[in-house]
RNA sequence: GGGCCGUUAGCUCAAUUGGCAGAGCAACUGACUCUUAAUCAGUGGGUUGGAGGUUCGAUUCCUCCACGGCCCA
């Protein structure tokens, strides 16, 4: 096992911690003295060279190629790797002593002057070094060569997927494309940001900690807060919170954070994921689908300088815009049938109960004809969710916050975006009529009362808001974790998120 | 929840039909003052994820369990 304190390897590094300690050095001191980083000292470094000022770098041992009285190192921080090295003659005899109990993964201090190899590497020729940390445990090994074409090649690497997702901070030190990822990440964040506050959108930060639960359909995680003595649902959507602002006033607003469903877990669902929700008072869903497609125009000229992008294989272009494709439309094109019918009257639900059948989806009695639609869809629209494409124009029944289409109540003006197969968010015109939004939550609850665990239930303070008068509004919310996905070419969210979520070992 | 695949040295991977569990890198000892997957000589390191079973003998076959991955619900 990793860690154990028999393990040799270990054994051996807490014998060489040791050799410092007899020497008078402290394995571990709180300060260090480094006047610029790796990239900043190769950048400046023919000057250097002609110079022959001292410098002083601080890093981490990557490499270590020992020739008895001299030693060639690799030192890394994050801006980047240069060769270090050390000279017998240099450094005299003690200091050069403790170089041969220097360990790959050790951090180090060293001061020096720029030289040139006969090889033509630049490297840092040192005057003298301190030790920094004593790293205890093997990392692993993963050596890095150039081929004639100046190609990076990996000679093994880590690999093992469980240990890159429990033990991140080593996927990080080993895997330069998963550090890569996340740096991407980060920007995107700032990125989406920086697009809604130039259209005037208001970051705010509403409840995690919730006494109803609501926006979604999904099941909670549960709390308790003690002095309060009540239960507290962690939020599965800011949504019911972020409208309360629209009435307040706030014309357009979003949040960033964290949502929590209580579901399983697979290549795009996290237990905890982020998600972007904002709201724009006077819009509707076409707005929010215009916005959208401008969004990731932005991101993708912002993060690879033009508007394509490919994920897993497959190009798409957002230069382009998206494909509206109502659902009823999505099933007739897979299965020629039609569930629709004429608009005004109720869905074809014997067609839907026969199709759901062929796809051996079972539902209840009860269950709403437009949640079998739904099941059907799931089950064979995939192939059409590729290139991008706003699927539209719900079933009511499955959109219990957005509002109905004046001309077929039995749909909402609602749409999802999906490129390359990734469902990338969910938006719509807000259901603003209090009445209407009262009954909507009370038939949920009755669903929910017959066994429907994600139904969602009668919010009376959102209500009260909505009767106060609530402007026509467009919202729209956008799985960051999955952008995040298409923009690096993740296969799996997991790749995407820090720590995700494991069973503990 | 179901199906399939995986788990062997610190890392990456081998191991014939069921027949003494190996390699490269890492580690240790020694040589080596411009090397760079440094090189050369030598050495150590394994409860083959765990527990049972079949067998003279199990990394290999069977059962159960744990963790992970992929697909499905």
């Amino acid at each position: 096992m990793l860690g154990d304190e028999t393990l040799d390897q270990v054994r051996h590094r807490r014998e060489k911690r040791r050799r410092f300690e007899e020497a008078g050095v402290a394995p571990y001191p709180a300060r260090s003295a480094r006047d610029r980083t790796v990239a900043e000292m190769l950048e400046k470094f023919a000057d250097a060279e002609q110079s022959g000022d001292e410098f002083a770098l601080a890093g981490r041992l990557t490499a270590l190629r020992g020739h008895g009285k001299a030693t060639f190192a690799d030192l890394s921080d994050s801006s980047g790797r240069v060769q270090l090295y050390f000279k017998r003659d240099t450094l005299g005899e003690a200091s050069y002593g403790l170089v041969e109990s220097l360990d790959l993964g050790d951090f180090v201090g060293v001061r020096g002057r720029a030289m040139t190899t006969r090889t033509g590497e630049p490297t840092l020729a040192v005057t003298g070094w301190t030790l920094l940390v004593k790293s205890l445990r093997p990392t692993p090994v993963v050596k890095q060569t150039e081929d004639e074409k100046g190609e990076l090649v990996r000679h093994d690497a880590l690999a093992d997927v469980e240990t890159r997702y429990r033990q991140r901070y080593l996927d990080l030190l080993l895997n330069p494309e998963s550090r890569r990822r996340f740096e991407v990440r980060t920007r995107l964040t700032a990125l989406v940001r920086r697009f809604l506050d130039e259209r005037g959108f208001l970051e705010v930060e509403t409840p995690v900690l919730q006494p109803l639960y609501g926006g979604a359909a999904a099941a909670p995680f549960t709390t308790h807060h003690n002095t309060l003595d009540v239960p507290l649902y962690l939020r599965i959507a800011d949504e019911l919170y972020l409208k309360r602002l629209i009435v307040g006033g706030l014309e357009r607003v979003y949040e960033i954070g964290k949502d929590f469903r209580n579901e399983g877990m697979d290549r795009t669902h996290n237990p905890e994921f982020t998600q972007c929700e904002l709201y724009q008072a006077f819009s509707d869903y076409h707005g929010m689908m215009g916005l959208f497609e401008e969004l990731l125009k932005f991101l993708a000229v912002e993060l690879t300088g033009g508007t394509r992008v490919v994920y897993q294989g497959r190009e798409v272009d957002f230069a382009k815009n998206f494909r509206r494709l109502p659902v009823l439309e999505a099933i007739k094109e897979r299965t020629g049938v039609d569930l629709g019918i004429m608009p005004g009257r109720d869905f074809d639900r014997a067609a839907a109960l026969s199709l759901a059948k062929k796809y051996t989806l079972e539902y209840p009695d009860h269950a709403p004809t437009g949640k079998i639609i739904m099941g059907i869809f799931d089950a064979v629209a995939e192939p059409l969710l590729q290139d991008p494409v706003f699927v539209i124009d719900y079933p009511a029944e499955v959109s219990p916050l957005a509002k109905t289409k004046p001309e077929d109540p039995r749909l909402a003006e609602r749409f999802e975006p999906h490129v390359c197969g990734l469902e990338l968010g969910n938006a719509f015109s807000e259901q603003n009529d209090p009445d209407v939004q009262r009954a909507v939550m009370e038939a949920q609850a009755a669903q929910r009362a017959l066994g429907d665990a994600e139904a969602g239930q009668v919010d009376e303070d959102f209500l009260r808001a909505l009767e106060y008068g609530m402007p026509p509004t467009g919202g729209l919310g956008i799985g960051l974790d999955r952008l995040v996905m298409l923009f690096t070419d993740a296969p799996s969210i997991q790749d995407v998120i820090l720590f995700p979520q494991m069973r503990p070992k």
